[in-house]
DNA sequence: AATAAATAAGTAATCACTCACTTAAATTAA
DNA sequence: TTAATTTAAGTGAGTGATTACTTATTTATT
């Protein structure tokens, strides 16, 4: 195989771990088939990656740097709640449906493995998620708009039931998930819930 | 060891197997672990199931008979909509709770294999889910006390979240999960959506 | 020449499962 | 009731396949 720098092959390398964990399960997660995806040998792997873990981590990190990036942006704008709320939902949507492995790894992983490291991770990203989703909600709550009765962590959790819910949509049915009117119909009735 | 009737094994052994996945994890789940587990050898654990996997089709086949058809029959009875819609709701929180291997084995299994009988049971389990909470819903709009603009399979989407969220929460944080007022917040919630 | 990348051929450990055999319990026959 | 026979449950040492990972060596780039 052609040589290449190390940072472009774990970026592939993780590309095919996503793939495969997709396409044919975490259980056909192996280094072999692995290499055999991209078709490079076995032993290049842990050249660019010192533990198949380490592997697993650095996905993880990139959800946190990537999607919770895109999630603080949208949650600490300057903007209307019910703006920023949409866009959150939305964003979220999108990026699970743009990147269906990833979701099948952190269920999986939190579950396969009872690694406490892996566990801490996944925390964070379900944490941070409904941390911002707070915000939003309380935001609109101080800015008169929303119900002040609301329970917000009530609220942040049955918010953190959709993109969940669109994850094992994902994961059990393999066909189209329809994002279309799906952010609109969600958006309506959150805000049935947050109305004074 | 002792010698048993092939039911109580199996059953000693469906236990084992959701303590595993829970307290180990499904990477635990070895056939070796498991029949030290139970303290009898490996070569019997075959004696009871054909494969490993039988094994965990029967703990589905189990969820299906005995979670699904309580629901059922709370869905189907003759009775006020939102005393069936808090009966379904705490029910599934109790028999989550209760049985905390078998969520992390629903989910694994699912996204860990990418077999097709298993993730058709999943799907059933899921789906019947939503069929019998819809049911709620659409009695209840049809008698004239819930909002008939709402739509239904929206809601239903929304509801399904309330549990599997329980369910990430039991996966990733070990502290106990407080289910005395959990009902009743998320009841208020629910209903507020449904109000007309 | 020096360095980084790729490889083939290993490693020990673990996997689900099998096998030949033992033994306890249930069934039948005397 | 007792003795003979059948059946079901349990065992421990294996099976080949697969696992994540290593190492010695080769190859390409600077």
């Amino acid at each position: 195989m052609t040589r290449q720098k190390t940072e472009i092959r774990q970026e592939q390398i993780k590309q095919a771990v996503l793939d495969i964990i997709f396409t044919e399960g975490l259980k056909n997660l192996s280094t072999r088939n692995l290499a055999k995806h991209i078709g490079m040998s076995e032993g290049s792997i842990f050249r660019h990656f010192e533990t198949k873990q380490d592997i697993i981590l650095s996905i993880i990190q990139d959800v946190q740097d990537e999607f919770i990036g895109a999630l603080r942006t949208i949650a600490n704008a300057n903007r209307d709640p019910e703006v920023r709320l949409n866009e959150f939902l939305c964003e979220t949507v999108h990026y699970l449906i743009a990147n269906k492995g990833i979701t099948m790894l952190l269920f999986s992983e939190a579950s396969h493995n009872n690694d406490e490291t892996l566990k801490k991770n996944l925390q964070v990203i379900f944490s941070s998620q409904k941390m911002l989703i707070s915000k939003i909600f309380i935001d609109g709550i101080a800015a008169g708009k929303w119900d002040e009765s609301i329970n917000v962590s009530n609220l942040a959790m049955i918010y953190m039931g959709i993109p969940i819910s669109i994850n094992i949509d994902l994961v059990l049915s393999s066909n189209e998930f329809s994002s279309e009117n799906f952010c609109s119909n969600m958006m309506q009735l959150l805000l049935k819930i947050l109305k004074r």
